[in-house]
DNA sequence: CTCGTTGCTACATTTAATGTAGCGCCACGC
DNA sequence: GCGTGGCGCTACATTAAATGTAGCAACGAG
């Protein structure tokens, strides 16, 4: 399996076309991904505490997306934890606007 | 299955807390769902010119996905096939910063 | 009627995620 | 020394989600 262009990141699927966006959105788009994002938002945590914050997700899938964004370079291992690169910062940052939409999202009828 | 808190929208994981941010980037973060948001970015597209752009994915899953899509709003259905509602406009622009960040995000280093 | 399209679904297979347990490692208290 | 308890991380059986293929009913054009 594992589709790859020779020009995307290594592990990042749907990255064919070469458009960075894509290989980012497929990244984003995996379970938990944005959440440990978020999670990390005000500074390093533990792994367990990470899995804490994250409603107590299985450890597995948490190791998995925890080395996809250590090798994305958003996540570093310190000596606090897990945190957020300086890119990682960046990253979340882009989301910021979202925090702002979910609010009016959840007053405005969604279903 | 299917936790749901009393206060958030139905369909959604992660939202127990209240925080509106979290079922969001739950809903946000099922495969397919970014990638979707992104495609119909320009206009509306039929399910099959959708299912096109999104490299073939299942017809299963791109239905499920538009459905969740569109009870939460953010999707609906017209005369020209599925397109984005203005909720849904607001939402990707929410994260076009995502897509100028990717294009730096590729050119330096991530694994 | 037939052909081609639409949105959508069934179902068997494959893949991803979960839940639980436990590893090796290192710092502590005793 | 020797347990205790934390850390990051892994194994593995179970369960849930996604895939791939096929095909449905409905509409319009020829």
């Amino acid at each position: 399996m594992a589709k790859q262009a020779p020009t995307a990141k290594p592990g990042v699927r749907g990255s064919r076309s070469g458009r960075p966006i894509m290989a980012l959105l497929d990244l984003l788009g995996r379970r938990w991904t944005l959440r440990i994002i978020w999670e990390l938002r005000e500074g390093a945590l533990t792994s367990r505490a990470l899995r804490t914050a994250c409603d107590e997700a299985s450890p597995t899938i948490l190791q998995t997306r925890l080395t996809e964004l250590r090798e994305a370079g958003f996540v570093e291992l310190t000596d606090d934890g897990y945190g957020l690169t300086a890119l990682g910062r960046e990253l979340f940052q882009t989301f910021t606007p979202l925090s702002r939409f979910a609010e009016r999202w959840s007053k405005q009828g969604g279903s």
